[in-house]
DNA sequence: AATTTCATGTAATTCGTTACATGATTCC
DNA sequence: GGAATCATGTAACGAATTACATGAAATT
């Protein structure tokens, strides 16, 4: 979890724990924070696993410790990325999906078609107990499922967005660039289709 | 988490272990799932505090441990849905949900309220970070953020039909019952505002 | 001068998981 | 007779948190 984030930060550009971490919850704040007593130590480790490499940089202020990202890391960001896709954790997904852009066309479209599936699953599943539930029995209950289906719904739908807009770029430009491997030829924008509803 | 999770179902009636899980899977399942590794070491810590009692029934089948809750189990149900209202974690509300009908209005409504605010400052706090993120860069974070957002707004639609409905049962009858204290003089069916999209 | 923000870290604890182990009962 | 489900548990481990501790630099 905290690896991927880090490395994934660090693709783009060094950086040190503190910075680390406005970022990540700049861009994943609504869905997770961390907190420095495991920033910092995930930072050691990873040294020590020579995922990630240490520089002591004097700043405009005092000393920092910057982090760059190894070839060895570049690979455990992969794998972390596709790792437990058989049960893709609800959790983990908003994480893969800030990082979507560091990989190529081809994985992206398998790691959202799996996304996709597991929350058909959900749908399925909760359906099924929505209706086992309901006769009369718990209203808050069966409100809150009801509730979790609304939103399920409207992931997939959203999911469906993303990949339609995915596959329609694959079938333009034909320089695909597999799982493993080098840097990608710097990552196409993305033309969000998502409206923002009142901002 | 879970010692809330299985006073509230226990306070309906008395469960065994399995049968608790299951039904824990039927209501929460869309967002949480408990394992039996975590289930069993959880009702002999809590029989040990007394906050539930142990029966051995001879059942269908073969022997079952069945638990009920102790009214030092009924207390320790109010703190539990009660606690860290001030840091209302994201993925225990659900939970406070499931179980609102334990509860009187009151305190309800409390609840409610808390969640409501808090999902505005994360709407807040999102916007800000949305701001702060668009200038061209990530349009997968970008895309992210936003659907989160939109997630959010729907999460406090959800809670003011929830709070219109409750606020409209609280000026009729006027049989309150606090926090603490007996049993609800039967917690009243509550009717579902939210609209099954596709069954 | 005081407060806030920046910056880094350690130790204890919480809360859960996975994997393992066991055995009865029911269904086919 | 074999598989699936019911039913209960333990042990090892994981990934994070909170609380604690420190101190420099910037802001007011």
């Amino acid at each position: 979890m905290l690896e991927l984030a880090v490395l994934g930060l660090l693709k783009e550009r060094p950086m040190h724990g503190y910075e680390l971490r406005k970022q990540l919850t700049q861009r994943l704040g609504l869905f997770w924070t961390v907190s420095f007593g495991s920033l910092y130590p995930t930072l050691k480790r990873m040294e020590r696993r020579g995922a990630v490499a240490r520089a002591e940089v004097r700043g405009e202020g005092r000393m920092r410790q910057v982090y760059r990202v190894t070839p060895a890391g570049e690979l455990l960001f992969l794998d972390l990325l596709c790792e437990g896709l058989d049960t893709p954790e609800q959790e983990r997904f908003p994480l893969r999906m800030a990082f979507l852009g560091h990989v190529g066309p081809e994985l992206r479209i398998r790691l959202l078609e799996r996304r996709k599936r597991w929350l058909q699953d959900r749908l399925e599943a909760g359906s099924q107990s929505l209706r086992h539930l309901s006769p009369g029995a718990d209203a808050y209950a069966t409100s809150l499922v009801r509730h979790g289906l609304d939103h399920t719904e409207r992931d997939i739908a959203w999911l469906d967005d993303l990949l339609a807009t995915e596959r329609h770029r694959l079938d333009e430009e034909r320089g695909s660039w597999p799982c493993a491997g080098g840097t990608p030829p710097e990552p196409p924008l993305y033309p969000s289709t998502q409206e923002m509803p009142t901002p």
